[in-house]
RNA sequence: GCCGGGAUGGUGGAAUUGGUAGACACGCUGGACUUAAAAUCCAGUGGGAGUUAAAUCCCGUGCGGGUUCAAGUCCCGCUCCCGGCACCA
């Protein structure tokens, strides 16, 4: 304890790192079982030629300092560290320089590994894993077999995404937006579409547990809402329709079968198979036009909303099984091929889509429901009403009541009487209230139901709405009855003014509908114009078409899913060769088992022709020919490289393992992952493949759960300095090694988790990091302040105070905090006289996590022979935990007027006693009557006075 | 357009889930040490009014309303920023 040397990283951590890797300290426990493991993933790197920057690095050090918690808290921590080692940046590399992708790939590896050692991250590294190693590809491509075996893998002619610069196919997750641009995630060029051959992987059959089994995931709720959107599930109906001449049927998917009385046309894509099929002899010419000008169109063109809707009718009609009449049938590219059946039937008073074009081609327009607003209830009054709209030709102006009781805005609105006509009551409605004399034009659309309390009239009603729009005939109103007079004035504001005044939403849409036409109405509501279905509820009607539609034996219900089967094969030469042969008739046939892996090749010439690479290469098609006959050929594309990093976490279970993946028992032992830690972005990539995974595994009986992550967590991006992603193109990327270099490993991890909530995007401050290193400064000093053991109280409640705190903020995660919280406790113990040594080796053994270099160095300096990171977690005594004296704040009416200190547990009566003693509270109670007072224990008392 | 998430001092961020807003740190200001600088240490630091100094008071968590004894936190209506999806029938 007499060193007075400064605080000097440089001078301990390379001593460490050293020790722990002979002592081996941090390698997988032996005697770790399924109920004491703890399984901790950091999402496995790409290592790239750059290196890591401090943004990667902030998963390490938080996966780092969890597992080293685990640690201490006793749990048998799993912690290991592999490379995404294939893929495009490395083989576009070798491209540029002519050198063979491995050569750099395992330097760039080699350079990951120096920087995360030099962090003092306690990975078990005798089970590396590099996904372009034979070992470890053989069982990639043993995946593959397994889900072909399975019927899982299938080839299949579909237009591909196509990126023409890294001259791939890539997949529908691997193509990102920008600027409205369908671009590749690596290059940003945009992607081109072109038919291909491609190997696929049915990861939509497993769509619905992929859906389902989200709920047994403990993950970010925007991470599980995200991947259920690309999912996609949607419950409806397909539905047959017959072809009028023709003995074909029309097959439609729609998630609304209760609108189907409202289908009044058909619609398919250009693509569909019965375009030519159906097509009359006279539309023939435009049909063929249009559905050659869809080709051309790009998919972006394609998909541009803000362009209107065109089509063409094809001459043919089907017939609405609901309706029994015909309806046309068009063509047009607003309905995609790949979803659903192609085609679709259209309700354009129940869709905006289908609106949009019904209006453009002037096609039938039929409301089948009605919207209800508010809620039903058993005791309401019936009433059928109608509700005017008026614009008087003068200035634009329309006519509306103010209700003077509630100073509510509306339309007039009247009850029908029995018998009356409609339209009749719609022009006395408006006289009687108003005194303007009108003339009904017209109904505007359907009725609204709602469901209020009619304050007037004391009831619940249950009111049918119908807009009526009526012609102003005189401009200057009669007497109105003095009754009226005293509820409400006729008032007349511009239609803005009245949408935006009037009171309740079912009341401005009939002049919504004269203003802009028929309206779309998409939600739930009531059935009408629908014959037996009348009156049902959407949901109820929903459930009624179908069993109708299944009784006829035209439609059943059914799912539809968004998600697409994964396209895995890649035209490039650095990633796993696909297994599989091809025998002189061109049949595949799957390479056997015992053949893996299908080594890949060193004779290639990888310059992209957008031909994959091992075609050319000698030696991967000799071997063919020698094992399998003359005429014989190899696949020549690779996989995906997602496929690779799909199943990287159950290697590390058993990396050396020759026979299996992984050994059954290394599965059971280990399995599910208990924390993952990685980027948002691969939600609904790698997350998504990775489940399928599992689930592939599980039906196949090699696993006995069926979700791979437990716990998952996303780290946030660490900024640059200016605010911006942190690239070489910015200059503005800052290399931990650096860091390392200047401040110390415990320095770069304590500001790494210092910086904010592990989950937000922060950026980095050069600065800020020294805020770390002077409080490491201080930690070092107070060594010299340790003393033999000191029973002072204060120093007992603050260590047992920081042990819970920094514990349970590790469980949540809240680093942040932790750390302040133990800054708090170094600034209060340099002010302390002499530092009880116990409580000096429990703040060690807290702070070990976060800086494991300078802990192990103090705990030494102590004595202790063995390593600090084998020690257990201090246990805190709750009682000690607790504050004996607590400062209560004393409010007058919610206002902060005095602190009280006072022993903590205080009764009400006691605080009101020491309150009242205060001249600051007299003051404001003189004279006031107290009316209440609240009473929080231990955190305030608030005195409500009146006059 | 739709769906998520967010907005707190000069900056990064705290706030026991309705209970003293601004913990902790950076920066800044002043001071100590030094020939000087760096490093280190001490004090101050949301805004305003007030005073020699204090005491003290008022205002303050994107904006506008509301509920409550009490609102950063809950409710209603906006604005802006970030992310995702985008004709999914």
């Amino acid at each position: 304890m007499d060193s007075k040397a400064q605080y000097d990283p440089k001078a301990i951590e390379p001593k460490w790192i050293k020790k722990w890797a002979e002592t081996g300290i941090y390698k997988t426990p032996e005697d770790a079982t399924h109920e004491n493991k703890y399984y901790i993933l950091p999402q496995l790197p790409y290592p790239s030629g750059s290196g890591l920057h401090v943004g990667h690095t902030e998963i390490y050090v938080g996966c780092d300092i969890l597992a080293r918690f685990k640690r201490m808290k006793g749990e048998k921590v799993l912690q290991v560290m592999g490379w995404d080692a294939f893929g495009l940046p490395a083989e576009n590399y070798a491209v540029k320089t002519n050198i063979h992708p491995r050569i750099n790939t395992d330097k760039a590896i080699e350079n990951y590994k120096s920087q995360l050692v030099k962090i003092g991250a306690s990975y078990d590294w005798d089970r590396e894993v590099g996904s372009h190693n034979p070992d470890y590809y053989k069982w990639t491509q043993w995946f593959f077999l397994l889900m072909y075996n399975q019927g899982l893998a299938y080839r299949k002619n579909q237009k591909v995404n196509w990126c023409p610069s890294c001259k791939t196919v890539l997949a529908n997750e691997q193509v990102v937006d920008k600027d409205g641009q369908e671009v590749c995630e690596r290059c940003d060029t945009p992607v081109e579409h072109k038919m291909m051959e491609q190997w696929y992987l049915k990861i939509t059959e497993y769509a619905d547990r992929l859906a389902k089994d989200l709920d047994k995931v403990d993950w970010p709720k925007e991470t599980v809402k995200r991947q259920r959107d690309w999912i996609g599930r949607s419950e409806g109906a397909q539905i047959r329709f017959e072809i009028v001449d023709s003995d074909k049927t029309l097959k439609v998917f729609t998630t609304r079968p209760d609108t189907i009385f409202g289908a009044t046309y058909m619609v398919l894509a250009p693509e569909h198979e019965l375009v030519k099929q159906i097509t009359t002899e006279e539309q023939k010419g435009e049909v063929e036009k249009y559905v050659e000008d869809a080709k051309k169109k790009t998919e972006i063109e394609r998909t541009d909303m803000t362009k209107s809707k065109s089509g063409v009718f094809t001459g043919a009609y089907a017939i609405n099984p609901a309706t029994e009449k015909n309806i046309p049938i068009w063509i047009a590219d607003y309905v995609l091929t790949d979803y659903g059946t192609g085609a679709i039937m259209a309700v354009p008073a129940h869709d905006q889509r289908d609106m949009d074009f019904a209006k453009k081609y002037k096609l039938e327009i039929k409301e089948v429901v009605i919207p209800i607003f508010g809620k039903e209830r058993k005791d309401e009054e019936f009433r059928k009403t109608i509700s005017a709209v008026v614009q008087r030709e003068s200035d634009g102006k329309v006519l509306a009541v103010n209700w003077k009781k509630n100073n509510w805005v509306s339309p007039v609105i009247g009850g029908i009487d029995d018998e009356e006509d409609l339209l009749a009551a719609a022009e006395r409605e408006v006289l009687e209230e108003t005194g303007y004399k009108c003339k009904a034009v017209k109904t505007l659309g359907g009725e609204i139901e709602s469901h209020f309390f009619a304050d007037h009239k004391n009831v619940y009603r249950h009111r049918l709405n119908q807009p009526v729009l009526l012609e102003l005939l005189e401009d200057e109103p009669i007497d109105v009855n003095e009754d009226e007079k005293d509820i409400q004035d006729a008032v007349w504001m511009s239609p803005e003014e009245f949408l935006k005044k009037c009171s309740h939403e079912e009341n401005i849409i009939g002049l919504r509908r004269y203003l802009y036409g028929a309206e779309t109405f998409s939600g739930y509501g009531r059935v009408v114009n629908s014959g037996q279905f009348d009156g049902l509820k959407s949901e109820e009607a929903k459930e009624a078409v179908v069993k109708w539609l299944e009784e006829k034996g035209i439609g059943e219900a059914k799912v539809t899913y968004k998600l697409r089967d994964w396209s895995v094969s890649r035209q490039r030469f650095w990633g796993a060769p696909i297994p599989m042969v091809y025998d002189p008739e061109g049949n595949l046939h799957p390479v056997d088992e015992k053949d893996l892996p299908v080594v890949l090749p060193d004779d290639v010439d990888f310059k992209p022709t957008g031909q994959s690479p091992l075609t050319y290469s000698k030696s991967f098609q000799e071997g063919v020919e020698e094992k399998y006959g003359k005429g014989w050929r190899r696949e020549v594309d690779t996989l995906d490289t997602f496929m690779c990093s799909s199943w990287y976490y159950y290697r590390y279970l058993d990396p050396k393992n020759d026979k299996q993946f992984a050994s059954p028992e290394a599965l059971k032992k280990w399995m599910p992952v208990d924390f993952y830690l990685g980027g948002p972005e691969h939600v609904n990539g790698h997350l998504l493949y990775s489940r399928f995974f599992t689930k592939v595994l599980y039906d196949a009986g090699y696993i006995d759960f069926d979700e791979p992550f437990k716990v998952h967590r996303h780290q946030g991006l660490i900024l640059g300095e200016d605010g911006r992603k942190m690239s070489k193109r910015w200059g503005n990327v800052i290399n931990p090694t650096d860091v390392v270099e200047s401040h110390g490993a415990d320095t770069l991890r304590m500001y790494e988790m210092f910086m904010g909530p592990l989950s937000d995007d922060k950026p980095w401050s050069t600065k800020g990091v020294l805020g770390i290193k002077r409080f490491l400064g201080k930690v070092w000093g107070l060594k010299d302040k340790v003393g033999e053991e000191k029973p002072e109280t204060t120093q007992q409640v603050e260590i047992n105070k920081l042990i819970k705190k920094v514990g349970q903020d590790l469980e949540t995660l809240s680093f942040n905090t932790a750390i302040a919280k133990m800054m708090e406790f170094v600034n209060y113990a340099q002010n302390v006289e002499q530092l009880d040594q116990k409580v000096w080796e429990k703040f060690l053994l807290v702070l070990a996590p976060f800086a494991p270099f300078i802990t192990e160095e103090l705990w030494q300096e102590l004595g202790n022979e063995t390593s600090i990171h084998l020690e257990k977690w201090p246990v805190y005594d709750e009682n000690m935990a607790k504050d004996k004296m607590v400062t209560i704040a004393v409010q007058v009416n919610g206002k902060l007027r005095d602190n009280l200190e006072m022993p903590a547990e205080s009764e009400q009566s006691e605080v009101e006693i020491e309150a009242k003693k205060s001249e600051k509270i007299g003051k404001y109670l003189a004279g006031k009557a107290i009316i209440r007072v609240i009473y929080v224990k231990d955190r305030l008392i608030n005195y409500v006075v009146g006059e």
